[in-house]
DNA sequence: CATTTTGCTCTACAACGTAGACTTTACGCG
DNA sequence: CGCGTAAAGTCTACGTTGTAGAGCAAAATG
């Protein structure tokens, strides 16, 4: 009989040591596949074979534990400061964002709202990193920092709200989506939404990488000009 | 001594008949004061000196009543498918946007994140009523149905994003706002955020109103020579 | 007045987050 | 090796949550 104590007895069962990054990833990966509701501790004690009560080693609270969910997501997300070409840069990260978004849309909810209880300077040092690494990017670029603010704020604003109208359309499966779309439509008085209803087939297919790279195009273009005529006045 | 039965006993406390109205209204104001995790079932019935279980008359869940209370903030926002100036009525709307999230900041996270878990047809229909006005108000100033989409869904991801940025930095009170920030940014390493710490008093004094009505003179500039090509195009 | 429908209450249960005391394991040092 | 301390993990328990189901009371209907 095989002893359960004997060190080399490497099975998948034999419980590994838990550990931040364990616990957090183990809590991604629920909340990837069931949703954020699914994320209690109790469960991920289930999931970890540990008892719920260990988790508290590694976050305080729950909404800890949340905060460390969101911070491993934006973690995906790379940031070259030393990119000479910001837009090209603001143009990749935001593409980059939003195939991020499509991998996790569980954790979009998190990403959008927590802050909005966190004091900017008390958030997650992963959570703010971005920031300073685009301020970065646009202060090189010739933006004065105050103007990089703003440039930030325009466009994390076009791209988070860009990603919550392209997730709200998102459904898994295309065939299911349309269906879905059409039955659902169909249940809105005529009368009153004629034309929602009309737009039934063009919401039906929403091409959200094209959109996202056009509205990007637009953006980037004001920017440019605003860039160049801040530079004219300041020789 | 007064008898409980009497029917014109028409004080405060002799509680009226419930209604759909009445829960809801109770529920907002309790998410307003207190905050979204303190609207529990429980909680609401004893503000309505009701029995909890008193409530799923009008609301199917918890879940549905939150529902219930976006629709209800969803309603104060006016619009106004008559107008013909289609860019004023956009910028009114957007303002009037931003008041009812300053109005409501603790409802904004419902406004934003339940979508993402009901397709379009299937949500409350003062939901998607602004949806459908705002598409007649583009459609009747010459945008095509498809692009008036295309038009709303900008138009909508701009407004949302600016919203959660600043209910982001929104703090009740402005004293205490700095302070946060200060401390709050103190604790940041000064190797690794240079430039957002540098930005401390600039991100202190944020003005949303002109920081909205900015963006939205860009992006109305830019939907009207979209649209004059249009028209230009199709004579 | 009888009867059905509606509004509301009572009781009960499973699941949740987490405090506090406990046991087990790992590890440094003689 | 062994011993002592600290860290990791567990147990038990409590208060709170959403809500099912049975029942009650009052209003509406015939």
């Amino acid at each position: 009989m095989p002893s359960p104590k004997s060190p080399e007895n490497e099975m998948a069962s034999p419980k590994p040591r838990l550990s931040r990054e364990l616990v957090l990833s183990a809590a991604l990966e629920l909340v990837d596949s069931e949703g954020l509701d699914s994320l209690t501790m109790r469960r991920l004690g289930q999931v970890l074979e540990r008892d719920p009560m260990s988790l508290y080693r590694y976050a305080e609270n729950r909404a800890a534990l949340l905060d460390g969910v969101s911070e491993m997501v934006l973690n995906e997300l790379a940031i070259f400061p030393a990119d000479p070409d910001w837009k090209a840069q603001l143009r990749r990260i935001a593409h980059d964002l939003r195939l991020l978004a499509l991998r996790h849309p569980n954790v979009i909810p998190l990403l959008v709202t927590r802050p909005l209880s966190t004091p900017l300077g008390l958030r997650p040092l992963g959570t703010v990193r971005p920031l300073e690494q685009i301020l970065g990017l646009l202060i090189d670029a010739g933006f004065t920092p105050t103007d990089a603010l703003h440039v930030y704020r325009a466009y994390y604003g076009f791209l988070y709200g860009h990603i919550l109208n392209e997730l709200q359309e998102f459904i898994v499966d295309p065939e299911e989506n349309e269906a879905l779309l059409r039955l659902g439509l169909h249940r809105l008085p005529a009368k009153d939404f004629p034309r929602l209803r009309a737009l039934a087939p063009v919401l039906a297919d929403y091409d959200g990488e094209a959109e996202l790279d056009q509205g990007i195009t637009i953006l980037l273009s004001g920017l440019e000009t605003q860039l160049s005529r801040a530079i004219a006045a300041t020789p």
